[in-house]
DNA sequence: TCAACAGTTTGTCCTGGACAAATGGTAAAC
DNA sequence: GTTTACCATTTGTCCAGGACAAACTGTTGA
């Protein structure tokens, strides 16, 4: 497996890789003939184990050291705190293990039709994909049944966000991504959010470069451009895209970014507002209208 | 902006923008106090014009040595043969170049009611990604356009999937994309078509780790595994991936390739069943059927 | 209990060299 | 005249080893 190979499997940077095989001696892979890195399976294995316990908090001058049977006794431990359960969310993750999606989307259409489109996103969609992300760090939850889950919830709200219509609005809200973002569910749930309370939503869908983002703006008269951003991004690159998005966007339309990932970021850039949760965009709304009435009188 | 930032925007390696400054003198970005290349926005602009030419063929070399001015004049140019039209592709490209998504997702979930889920993805969703690829090629389209258009087609392809229900099977088709694929709607094409056919889809939607794609199929207990490749994708990244793929699965469980990048997928790995066309995989089912009666037998 | 500070860890960027795979052009063969 | 075989050039990706800022850790002092 070459070294390319490898960051598309783990998400490790090349130069992450070399300057671990340099400083901590792992991994240390063969060489081909043009003296090029081959990595083995398990070599590849123990690294995902690495990043597993990394995106717990972990760090890699520790994990490196380790040898196979200390990492893999590290990554059977569970974090402390377990997090809040519901007899849905138990049901739920049930059925993802043992990969049962067709009754799992039955399952929460059926909560879907009793409990209305906000209750369904705020009281079981979002806190699903928390406890799956809590689960995934835990070791409890392998990727394709993450894939799985998100790939449910998205025909699931799809369903309900075309039943709800198009509000005309305003504001006109623009929904997407940064280019290195690749979780989609985030911008769902805000577009399902926003959509009850009257906004008039365009989703472009995830990773869109930030020069479309403005153009996309521009171009569909947009009074906001709004981000979704999960807690896997990097933080400093997300600060960077932000500023420069800031930069780029003409100063009346206005900036917001939601998700995990955004409540992250430490020094507020100006012009930008940080929706903490769901339901603070609720009020990001009123207060856009709010502000809206009072520049026209 | 960083040089990691002009990597996420232009989608060229750091690795081509350094050997490009060396080799062509272009980029020649500033440095800031730490040495650090600073690319200006004009710098990114002619970037993201070279990339969209060498897409339609072009080579570096010549692209690199030209001013902006010759760049521009390039990028003009049309490539010679018009592509086949049709009233509907003009009126859906005219549609989303005026940004009218609502008037859009109507028009096509018209033509779905009118013509059925097959004839709608293979006579119409199927031409229209290829035209507005061609039309992206020529410069005539954004992308930001594209994403929109994406976003609309998924909205209505994913209510036609929802709205045949799920057979049973057999073959039951896992469906996913590489991890460096992006583009999902050759994916949701395929299940459509597959769900017509008979076979029960899961789908892992896009960009799944190869691990996790075997993980997957054998969790599910998969028969067939299919994938989609765009045109966009780097020919000898998807090979070794598919070869990689091949070696890891099991060999009762078939491997299947779909999409314009995998038609392009010169020598055939043995084991791997490409599907140049869209069509095509109703026989690939018929196939798959057959050869289990015979083992049977 | 919290804030500030110094030391360590760690990811990303740098330079300049190398080579294989892809591409383009030319000559030989059918 | 068209196809095949070969050689030269182009081009993306890999390598080594150095450097530094940002993030983190742990400690001291208020």
């Amino acid at each position: 497996m070459s070294i390319a190979a490898v960051e598309r499997e783990t998400g490790l940077a090349k130069d992450t890789l070399r300057v671990w095989e340099r400083r901590y001696g792992f991994p240390r892979p063969q060489r081909d003939a043009h003296g090029e890195r081959v990595y083995a399976e398990d070599q590849v294995s123990r690294l995902r184990t690495v990043k597993r316990l990394m995106d717990r908090g972990m760090r890699p001058g520790r994990l490196l050291g380790l040898d196979a049977d200390a990492l893999a006794s590290l990554a059977e431990e569970r974090t402390g705190e377990a997090p809040p359960r519901s007899a849905l969310h138990d049901l739920a993750l049930f059925l993802l293990k043992t990969h049962q999606a067709g009754e799992l989307r039955r399952e929460l259409v059926q909560v879907l039709m009793r409990d209305g489109v906000s209750r369904f996103v705020l009281d079981t969609v979002a806190p699903l994909t928390r406890q799956v992300g809590d689960a995934w760090a835990r070791g409890e939850l392998q990727v394709h049944e993450e894939h799985l889950l998100s790939e449910v919830l998205q025909a699931v709200l799809r369903q309900a966000i075309a039943q709800l219509g198009a509000p005309p609005g305003p504001p006109l809200l623009l929904l997407t991504t940064l280019p290195d973002e690749r979780h989609g569910l985030g911008l769902l749930m805000a577009e399902a959010i926003a959509t009850l309370e009257g906004a008039h939503c365009v989703s472009l869908g995830t990773q869109t470069p930030l020069r479309d983002i403005v153009a996309a703006a521009l171009a569909q008269n947009a009074d906001v451009v709004a981000l979704s951003v999960s807690s896997n991004a990097a933080p400093a690159q997300t600060a960077e895209s932000v500023d420069l998005l800031r930069a780029q966007l003409p100063p009346a339309i206005a900036l917001w970014c939601g998700g995990a990932g955004a409540a992250r970021l430490k020094r507020p850039v100006k012009g930008v507002r940080i929706i903490g949760e769901l339901p603070a965009l609720g009020a990001a709304l009123d207060d856009w209208r709010a502000s809206r009435v009072a520049a026209r009188s």
